[in-house]
DNA sequence: TCTGGGGTCCTAGGACCC
DNA sequence: TCTGGGGTCCTAGGACCC
C-alpha cells in the first residue's frame, strides 16, 4: 500500500495578458510590449487597396499621456525595468519604444477558462486565485511516472488549448508551491521536495513568502531580517513581540515550511464593487454635475454585477481617494438584501454625506458586501438591524446627490 | 510623470445582548 | 455610584494579492 501524499501545485501563467495579445499579434513577438491604459491606445488597422495586405500600427509608450499602470509586461519589457503597477510615465522613460496594447478583460477571461478547463481534464481538484493562477491538489491523481512527468502533462494540456505557456511548482503545501512555481520563470517547472529547504527557499528574500507585503518586508529589515532563512531563525517570541500573536507565529512557521491550508475548490463572493479613477482631480463643488453622473454609473454597475452573478447584498458602502492619495471608506448596512441599483445608490448616498468634500477628488468607488444568493433574499432571516436606514415603501424623498 | 481595478482577510473599538 | 464578562454585529482602516 503506498504511503499517502501531500502533493500541491502552484500554476502561474507566464505573463499572461501580454501572452494572450501575442497570440492576436504574433508580429509583437520578441518586442518589448506593455498593457495598460484605455481604448484610445488599440492598433489601427490598415488593408491596402491593391495587394489587400493587412499592416497595424501600435500605440508606444513614448507617445502615451495620461493616468494609469501597467497591468502586464512582456520579458523583453521587464528586461528595460519595467513592471506591473508601475506608472504608464515613468515606464515611458524607461522603454519609450515599447508597444502599447489596452487591457482586454473579455479575451483574458475566456483564455482563463480555456487553461483552467484543460487542467480540470487531468486534476479536477483546483483553487481559483484569480484570472491567471490556479493551485492544484495532486494527492489523489495517479502518477505512475513520478510528478514531474504529471505536471508536464499539465503544461502541455494548457500549451496545447491555449497556446500559452505557464510555470508550475510543486510542494508539499500551498505556501511552498506558490515559491516554486516563481523560481524558473517562464516555462518553468520546479519541484521543492522534503530536503530543499535551507537550500532553495532560506536564501530567498523574505518577500517571497505569499503574505509579506512591502510593510511587513520593511519592518523585517529594522530587526535585519531579510531572507527567509533569517526569519526562521529570527525566534518565534520576537516575531510576536512585533507584529503580534497570529502574524508572528504565521511568520515563523512560513519561514520554515509549514503550511496547513487546504485547497480550496468552491467559495462563494463577499463583496462586489465597481470603483473608477478620473482622468482628473474633481471637484465636489465645481464638477458636482459630473461627479453625480459618475457615481450613478457606478450605482448601475454594481447592481448589473449583482444581477448577473446572483447575488443581493446589505452593507452598502462608498470609497472615496483624494488628489493627497488619503483613502476613505464610509459603509451603511440596511435591513434587506438588496440588488436594485436605485436602492444601492440611496445607501451609498447617505454614506457620501458622511465624508469631507473639500479636498478634489481622483477616485469613487461602490461597493456591497454581506452577499448572498439573490434567490435566498425570499427566505432571508431579518436580524434586527440597528442604524437600519432601509428606505420603507413610502420613502418618496429623492435620492441625495454627492 | 507619481501611484488601476477587483477582491480577501485582519484588527480594533463601540454598541448591544444575555 | 470604582471594578463582570463573553459573544456578535457594525464600522473604518490597512495590508496584501492578482
Amino acid at each position: 500500500m503506498p504511503a499517502p501524499r501531500n502533493v500541491i501545485a502552484h500554476l502561474d501563467m507566464d505573463a499572461f495578458y501580454a501572452s494572450v495579445e501575442l497570440l492576436r499579434y504574433p508580429e509583437l513577438r520578441g518586442r518589448a510590449v506593455v498593457i495598460g491604459g484605455g481604448p484610445a491606445h488599440r492598433p489601427v488597422e490598415r488593408v491596402d487597396p491593391v495587394t489587400h495586405a493587412l499592416t497595424r500600427s501600435f500605440a508606444t509608450l513614448a507617445g502615451y499621456a495620461g493616468r494609469g499602470v501597467i497591468t502586464t509586461a512582456t520579458y523583453e519589457a521587464r528586461a528595460l525595468g519595467v513592471h506591473s503597477a508601475m506608472g504608464m510615465m515613468k515606464a515611458a522613460a524607461l522603454a519609450p519604444d515599447a508597444v502599447v496594447l489596452p487591457v482586454d478583460f473579455d479575451a483574458y477571461r475566456h483564455h482563463s477558462r480555456l487553461f483552467k478547463a484543460a487542467v480540470r481534464e487531468i486534476a479536477p481538484r483546483i483553487e481559483d486565485r484569480g484570472i491567471d493562477e490556479i493551485y492544484i491538489d495532486l494527492s489523489e491523481v495517479p502518477a505512475p511516472a513520478g510528478i514531474r512527468v504529471l505536471a508536464q502533462s499539465i503544461k502541455d494540456a494548457v500549451r496545447s488549448a491555449t497556446g500559452l505557456g505557464c510555470s508550475i511548482g510543486l510542494a508539499a503545501n500551498k505556501l511552498l508551491a506558490k515559491i516554486a512555481s516563481d523560481l524558473d520563470k517562464p516555462d518553468g517547472l520546479t519541484v521543492i521536495g522534503d530536503g530543499d529547504l535551507e537550500r532553495r527557499i532560506w536564501p530567498l528574500p523574505a518577500r517571497r513568502i505569499n503574505g509579506i507585503g512591502p510593510k511587513s518586508a520593511a519592518r523585517l529589515a529594522e530587526m535585519q531580517i531579510r531572507t527567509i532563512g533569517e526569519l526562521a531563525h529570527a525566534g518565534r517570541d520576537a516575531l510576536v513581540a512585533r507584529f503580534g500573536k497570529a502574524q508572528g507565529e504565521w511568520m515563523h512557521d512560513a519561514a520554515h515550511g509549514r503550511d496547513t491550508r487546504e485547497v480550496v475548490t468552491h467559495s462563494e463572493p463577499k463583496s462586489i464593487s465597481r470603483e473608477t479613477t478620473f482622468d482628473r482631480d474633481l471637484s465636489a463643488t465645481r464638477d458636482r454635475d459630473a461627479l453625480s453622473q459618475i457615481f450613478t454609473g457606478l450605482c448601475n454597475g454594481v447592481g448589473e454585477d449583482l444581477l448577473r452573478k446572483g447575488y443581493a447584498g446589505r452593507t452598502i458602502g462608498v470609497k472615496l481617494r483624494y488628489d493627497n492619495f488619503v483613502t476613505v471608506t464610509r459603509d451603511r448596512t440596511i435591513a434587506m438584501p438588496t440588488q436594485d441599483a436605485a436602492v444601492i445608490r440611496r445607501a451609498a448616498g447617505s454614506c457620501l454625506k458622511r465624508v469631507a468634500l473639500e479636498r478634489r477628488i481622483r477616485l469613487l468607488g461602490v461597493r456591497v458586501g454581506a452577499l448572498i444568493p439573490a434567490d435566498a433574499v425570499a427566505t432571508f432571516s431579518n436580524t434586527p438591524a440597528r442604524n437600519d436606514a432601509t428606505p420603507s415603501l413610502f420613502d418618496t424623498e429623492p435620492a441625495p446627490d454627492p
